[in-house]
DNA sequence: TTAGTTCTAGTCAATTTGACTATAACTAAT
DNA sequence: ATTAGTTATAGTCAAATTGACTAGAACTAA
């Protein structure tokens, strides 16, 4: 399952979206799903679930890790399966290139219908552990693209974690941590004064054994 | 893999142990492994690992949680291998009635040698876990009896953490978290001032969807 | 009775956190 | 050109938390 970022349609700023797709058969034929296919004897767990990803929707993930392994008796009411769910963040400008179609679209994460299998409470699931991952370690910056603005990243927590930061008591968390970096860049074109760009120093993700956050 | 606390041989002291079993068979013949296996089409996950559990050293665990999917290409040299691995804690008193014979063996979770497959890595990955959770959530109790000292919690903390810790602050710590009830009991026969004891009221865990603790 | 040890409650300074104020720097309207 | 409006940024201050430490209470063993 995929995180990314859009502009909500109302407000204008980000918000979490997720794409899924429609089931063309049995069961639940008609109704959203999470992206997902089997596992081949030769690839590993998450070059299955990259390769599942590129296949269904084109995106190329920046960040990747192992959310859970589903394996209730229930979840399919044709067959017994075991899904081992990866979960994946996806930059702005990546996520503009999606292949969107009649059975491939985009959802705001806040607001999904009855989805086919167990999909809501996987998505359930790997949304509380986003904010708790974002409470914690610094895992923000792979939603954003390499340069940012201190009040993008504060929107982007104030997006997943749905409540209001004070500015400058956030300014103050974000430059304590070493693996933010100051450039010397401003973000021009905006309607005041100019913030200044930071970029993100920290190790790329894409790795189902990372250890540095809780 | 289960987690247990025992005595160490020479300090007496609370240590992290293991329960591991033989390989009697190709490939690994003779070398210690974690306990495992397959997975039948009628029960969930949890179930499977817990008969995994009773059926080689007959423990029952008071915790058990998902640790990680592995499925590395060359897990195991004769075939393609996905373990969906889970991890248990014991308390003291079920952890003696463990069942211990030639091929099942506790040894102390910091002094394994080479073990079969990838599980140390395994282990590893579950230590760094533990640790994880015990500099957060509520997870210490579960390798203690109802009742304890806060001298226990503390010696327990000490051993999964590697050092030492103030008690009079850890006393602090602990007393400040809603969980932890005090009873009007005392530990008596020590040989010294006889301490209080405590009970966790928490909720007892075994279940994969916890989501408590980050 | 005394020495030794742990249990327990507390102090105090250093650090972190939350709420807030003030100035800087830009755009858009007058 | 000036001013109003808005965001960016730096800073203050009190409250809460943490780490290091002191001291009395309560028991056992000599």
């Amino acid at each position: 399952m995929i995180f990314a970022l859009r502009p909500s349609e109302r407000s204008g700023r980000p918000t979490l979206w997720i794409p899924l797709v429609r089931r063309i058969r049995e069961p639940f034929k008609g109704l959203w799903a999470l992206p997902g296919g089997p596992l081949s004897h030769t690839e590993s767990l998450p070059d299955a679930a990259l390769r599942n990803l590129r296949e269904t929707t084109g995106l190329a993930p920046s960040y990747l890790e192992q959310l859970y392994a589903f394996g209730g008796l229930h979840r399919s009411p044709t067959q017994r399966v075991v899904s081992i769910v990866y979960w994946a963040l996806v930059q702005p400008t990546e996520a503009a290139l999606a292949d969107e179609s009649e059975n491939v679209k985009w959802f705001r994460a806040d607001r999904l219908g009855e989805l086919a299998f167990d999909h809501n409470a996987i998505i359930d699931y790997a949304l509380w552990r986003l904010r708790n991952k974002m409470a914690y370690g610094s895992i923000a910056y792979h939603l954003l693209g390499e340069y940012f603005t201190l009040a993008q990243v504060r929107e982007v927590y104030e997006a997943v974690l749905d409540r209001e930061l004070d500015p400058a008591n956030f300014r103050r968390h974000v430059k304590a941590t070493p693996e933010i970096e100051e450039t010397d860049q401003y973000l021009q074109g905006g309607k005041h004064r100019p913030p200044r760009l930071y970029r993100f120093t920290g190790r790329p993700g894409l790795d189902p054994d990372n250890r540095s956050t809780p």
